[in-house]
Order: C-alpha cells, then structure tokens, then sequence
RNA sequence: GGGGGCGUGGAGUAGCGGUCAUCUCGCAAUCCUGUCACGAUUGAGAUCGCGGGUUCGAAUCCCGUCGCCCCCG
C-alpha cells in the first residue's frame, strides 16, 4: 500500500504517501510550480524550507519549452533540478481559465495558446502520455472544470465528460511507477458532486481529488462540497483538494478529510508583499479557528523604519535575517530579492502551518 | 547694474482666457485559491508662490512683490 494512514482525529486523517522521489507526510501542501519552477526560489532553497513536493504544469510545459526539450533533459526532474516528488496537472484547469480560447469536445479540448496563439489540443490520453514524459510522479486525469455558477445542464454534462475522460485516462496509463489521480466535479450541487464522486470512485485509481471549488463560490458551499465527497471516497486513498486555499481554510478542509493541497496563494502574495505572520501558534485542529495568523502588506509605509524581523517566531532565513525596514525597502525600489525573501517567508509559513496540523491530528 | 526663465497635490510635471486642473512616481485601501499574475482595481491629496488689476469668466493676460535659476557686465 502507497498510502498508509497513522492516526485519525475527527475526519482528520494523518499519513504517508510513496512516491518514486520519496514519503511524503499527509496532509501536505504542494508548492506551485507552473512552468518548472516556484517562483523566486531554487531547489535547493525549497529543500531547506522542507517542501516535500512540488506541482507543476502539463499546459504551460507543453506552450514552453516545448516536450522536445523536457525529454532531452531526460524529464522535469531533471531539468529543474527538483529530486523531490512532482504532481503535474494535466491542463484542464488552464481550459477553464483560458475559457475564451476553448473548444470542449468529448474527444478533449482545442485551445490557443496565450504564448503565441497557436492552436493545440489535449485528450485524456496525450494529457497522461506528456505527463509520463515529464516524468511525474502523481498525474492528473484531464478533467472538465466549470465556473460555479453556471446551469445545473453544464454542470451535469461536465460531470458525465470528466467521468469519461478519468476511463479513458487510467486505461492509456503505460508508467509503472507514476500514480493518477482521478478527479470529482458536480460545482455546488450536492447530487452532481454525489454522482460525480459515485462514479469516479468506480475507476480504479492512486488517488482522489476534488475539483472545481475555491473558484468563486462560497466558503459555506465549498466546505459542505468538500464534506459531502470526502464520505463518498475510499477512506484508504489520499484525497487532493484541488487550488486551495487560505491558511483558516485549510485547516477547515483538513477536518473535513483531505490530505492534500496546492495553491499559488502563499508565492503569489509573497510578490506582492502580502505575507503571513502567526497570531498564535495552535496545538490541536479545534483551536486554530480564524484568526491564528494575519496579513502583513510589507509595502506600507508603516514598516519604513521597523528593524524587527517579519514575524520573531518564524525560523526562515528571511525572518532570521532580514528586518521589515529592508523588505520594504526592497519592494518600494523593486529589488528581486525582495520576491525572494517574501516567497520563502510564506512558503515557510504554509510548511509550518502543515506540520501543525499534523501535529494535531 | 542689465536681460531672461520658472514658481501648479509629498516629488516631478501638463495645461497658457471658459464645464468638477493632466500625467508619472509616491502614499493609502481592497483584491488575488489545479499562476497569461514582480499583477489588478479603487481612493486620498492642489484655494495653480503672494497681493492687486483687466474680463461675464484668470492657473492662463497686466502690474507689483517674494523665492529659485540662467545669461551679460
């Protein structure tokens, strides 16, 4: 078994996941690494802040470099450098936010590239084909991602095609030694998540993911969704909650039974000088609540003469280093370092917030 | 001593007779959830150096004055 299970609290569930690059400690969180690289930050910089996996991106790898030159550097491993595991999307997502560009078929999806507007297509099968070649170590099944709002019709059609797609996506597996993970749609509609997940589950697979949340609607629906799937899904396989999410809703997410995360927020805010600090530092999944961290926007004025570090209980090379005078002096004159050190404080907060929760599981 | 130029939000500026004075930076706030993202949106802030005059109407024209700058002696 890849995925063993140690302890539960609640429907909190801590565990081990084996991968070809290595265990991985449940729940985790996943670094985003779109075109082979966390933003800002090298390899080694992420061994040193504990990342045990990062994710990367089948769509933005197959516009640029292109797959003739990952196959050259003899996979992505090896081109970025990252000896860690790597979960790869497999485009779907890319479809959804690119949505003026798409053609959605039951044979998979055409779309232009915003790189330079060619046109390209994906299927179930070359999404999982490219994905090998990147050398992933957990892949994802294309799926067919829909706003939250759209109607009841679409939602069930994306179902219906994302089912589909999973079939046929396990079937062109050739990896031995890559997972897949299979994904659950339904929007905000608790019989088409229940249907989605009833037939997902059917198709033997590493793993589960839940889609299609945290892109607009509301906490209230995306935690009753999350919930609702979790039950449905077999209790021994990891479950990936799919672009999340804040610290406090991670840790709701957590309760609620899924084991994994990714989200650009933590690197993304970083370069745009929102970083986190704690507030408290929680010993059990009850008492984290809202309000256990805050947001610093590091580009105010009001840190102009502030020589203490971004947060004094933080270890990162950031925070025992540098003082919140200099990191809004970097950002005010445009420094990269400024990217550099904020990334790392962030990431190094998500990772701690990670081994926390586990901690209290 | 003579001649000329400039004084407009925190900074640098546009406008050079006619609605709520332009833009850039800065400042502030909000946003970012499988990254087209060192990004996006919004806001505050100026009685246009000061005094007087011309005019229906002046940041814009005239006079005086103060400050800064340049050129010639």
């Amino acid at each position: 078994m890849s995925f063993t299970i140690h302890t539960t609290r609640g429907l909190a569930r801590r565990g081990t996941l084996k991968t070809s690059h290595g265990k991985i400690e449940t729940p985790f969180f996943m670094a985003v690494a779109t075109k082979g690289s966390v933003k800002a930050v090298t390899p080694s910089e992420l061994h040193e802040l504990g990342t045990q996996i990062v994710l990367s991106n089948t769509y933005h790898l197959v516009l640029r470099p292109g797959m003739s030159v990952i196959r050259k550097a003899g996979g992505l491993h090896r081109f970025m450098k990252w000896d860690g595991p790597i979960l790869t999307d497999s485009g779907g997502y890319q479809v959804f936010s690119l949505a003026k560009f798409r053609k959605i078929t039951d044979r998979g999806v055409v779309f232009r590239s915003h790189v330079d507007g060619s046109r390209h297509e994906l299927t179930p099968e070359s999404s999982i084909h490219i994905q090998e070649a990147i050398g992933s170590d957990i892949m994802m099944v294309l799926d067919d991602v829909r706003a939250h709002d759209v109607p009841r019709s679409v939602v069930r059609e994306a179902v219906e095609r994302t089912t589909a797609w999973a079939a046929r996506s396990v079937k062109a597996k050739r990896s031995r030694t890559a997972k897949v993970f299979s994904i659950v749609q339904g929007g905000i509609h608790r019989d088409m998540r229940q249907t989605s997940a009833k037939q997902i589950t059917k198709i033997a697979c590493d793993g589960y993911a839940i889609g299609g949340l945290a892109v607009g609607e509301t906490e209230k629906d995306m935690y009753a969704m999350t919930k609702l799937t979790t039950a449905l899904l077999p209790k021994n396989k990891p479950r990936y909650f799919m672009g999340g999410a804040r610290p406090y809703q991670i840790v709701e997410l957590v309760k609620r039974g899924v084991d994994m995360f990714d989200c650009v927020i933590p690197t993304r805010n970083a370069r745009h000088g929102k970083l986190y600090v704690w507030k408290k530092k929680p010993h059990t999944l009850s008492a984290f609540g809202r309000t256990f961290f805050a947001e610093m926007n590091i580009r105010s004025a009001t840190y102009a003469k502030d020589m203490r570090p971004v947060d004094a209980s933080c270890a990162c090379m950031t925070c025992t280093t540098f003082s919140r005078a200099y990191l809004r002096h970097l950002f005010a004159a445009e420094e990269p370092l400024a990217l550099r050190l904020a990334t790392i404080h962030n990431l190094a907060f998500y990772l701690e917030l990670m081994s926390r929760i586990q901690k209290s599981i």
